[in-house]
Formats: C-alpha cells, sequence, structure tokens
DNA sequence: CCTGAAATTTCGAGCCG
DNA sequence: CGGCTCGAAATTTCAGG
C-alpha cells in the first residue's frame, strides 16, 4: 500500500510492535495516554490498510535443519520470462524470497536447504529451467539481521 | 542455537506461530489437545533455547517512506577487515541485514532507502571504506517473500 | 503437564468532536 | 462518520503443584 496519513501515535504503535509483535497492547496503551481498545482499533486499522503486513515468528534455520542458506541470480536468455521463473520458485518452499532486481541480475532470490548437498540437487533439479542460466552466492554466516527503521522525518 | 530435541508438539506449534505469531494459545491448545498453560510453556522453552528468536511485526517498507530496496555486495582488498566493514554497517540503521558469502562477494547486505537518491547518497557517503569495491544490485519488487518451511523430516 | 488467578486482548455499544 | 472509552467475555501469563 502507497503511504497513508499517519499521525505520531501510530508512528509510535509501529515502532514498538516492529520488534516485539507481542507486546501487550495495555502497555502501548500506558506509553501513549490512551485506552488498550483505541491501540487495538489502530493496529486493526493499520493492518486492513495494508502497512502491518502480518505478524511472524522468527525461527532459527539451523535449529529446524537448515544449514545451508544462499543467494541465488538468475540472469534471463528471454528477459520475458519473468513470470516463468517466478512460478517454478514458488513451487520450491525452500525458497523464501524472490525479488526483480537491475544489475548483474534479472532476478534474485534467497533460499534454505538442509546441507549443501541438499542446495545442490534443488539447483540441479529443480532450478534448471533452461531460461539462462544462475549464479550462486552461499552465506557462512547472517552477521546480523533487523526490521527498517521507523523514522517519522520519512513521512513528511 | 543447534539443533535440540522436538517432538511432534512443538512442530506443530511452531509451524501454526511461523506465520502469525499472534495466534491465540488457546488455538493452538484446542488443535493440540493439551492446556494454553502447557502451550505457553512450550514457547516459552522454545524462546529461551534460541529457537524462536523473537516475534516481528512485518511492516509494508513503502507505506512508512522506503521506496527503494538494494543488495549490496562488497569485495575486500584485504579479506581480514570483514569486522570492520561490519561496524560501518551496522551504524547504517537502513542496513537491515549482512552476510558473510563466498563467490562473487565478501560481504553481502541488504539496505532500504527513501529513494534513489537517498540510496546513492548512503553508499557514497557512508559505504565509501577504502576498503574494496562494493556493487549494488537495486530489486524493483520484492516479487513474494516467506518464512522457512517448517519440515519434521529435517529434523529425523 | 495441570489448575487457578491476575493481567491482557478482543469486541460490541455508546459517547463526543 | 471517525476515533475514543467503557465493560464483558476470551485469552495470556505466571505461580504452585
Amino acid at each position: 500500500m502507497p503511504r497513508q496519513h499517519f499521525d505520531s501515535l501510530d508512528i509510535k504503535i509501529l515502532e514498538m510492535l516492529s520488534n516485539n509483535a507481542r507486546k501487550p497492547f495495555l502497555e502501548i496503551a500506558r506509553e501513549t495516554h490512551i485506552s488498550g481498545a483505541a491501540i487495538h482499533q489502530r493496529i486493526q486499522k493499520l493492518t486492513s490498510a495494508g502497512v502491518i503486513l502480518g505478524f511472524r515468528t522468527e525461527i532459527d534455520p539451523a535449529a529446524v535443519g537448515y544449514q545451508t542458506c544462499a543467494y541465488i541470480g538468475f540472469i534471463l536468455n528471454d528477459p520475458t520470462k519473468f513470470d516463468e521463473v517466478v512460478a517454478r520458485l514458488r513451487e520450491i518452499p525452500e525458497v523464501v524470497d524472490c525479488h526483480f532486481t537491475t544489475g548483474t541480475y534479472d532476478i534474485f532470490a534467497r533460499i534454505y536447504a538442509r546441507n549443501n548437498a541438499h542446495l545442490l540437487e534443488i539447483i540441479h533439479k529443480r532450478l534448471s529451467l533452461g531460461l539462462g542460466r544462475t549464479e550462486t552466492l552461499i552465506s557462512f554466516k547472517e552477521v546480523f539481521k533487523r526490521p527498517v527503521p521507523i523514522v517519522s522525518e520519512n513521512l513528511e
């Protein structure tokens, strides 16, 4: 959704919820001197407006059996085949995101696999589409990860 | 954290919570024929074990003023300077993640900026470290994004 | 893993600008 | 009408077993 009319209360709610989706609404209410029900209503509105896309639980991939994380860049032969590649990527549950990009690659995706052999298997058996070629960047380590900052100046 | 001893209840909880961090514990309880308090205890244990890393609210970046998303790959002159680059990246709040990679780049990061001019400003003013060179891939569109699948077979 | 109680979330009704 | 408060029912959280 494009930008909406936010007031400073919306900003505070988004800031507080960003890092902790289960932060008690009454805590937010006390910090903003407003009723818990009003906070609840604001959050519903932000959700139905598409500003809040969802509440996700971040799970350690290694703890659930994914030792390998990789980026895959696609260089397409035929630049009209984006949708075909995306359809194939959607069918592979280990692919967690997919972007259309400019620069070295046309499509750029991220994938989790059980191990390097599993990654290779996915690339060879499920990503050899005959539509172009791929390059793989394996991640040794995710050094940090954090949400986008909520900055009220961005909205003025 | 490395892999733990999960039972099928843990798996179910992680599956259900993954897409909806605010799913009522009592709903999970009813679907698993167990008390709400027991679900609560399991979730606490999964959190303190580092399996659950946190509960995040996913916010549409465009709605809070970020029109540009980009990947930045670093090719370092001196491969021992990883930590120095990471320290600089951490100071830039618009940088949302950072990986050590093998392949074309040594370090690979993702960044959100207000617009292309803002992205260029960050790259020129804050990422010209004299430690190597960078390549930028701009994302036109995030086609999809989803959590890693929780698959019990991965844990056997 | 359960019970039970206090705090919190959720939702409908009503109030006020 | 839109945004808030109040109050009741459902849920979360925590202590104790």
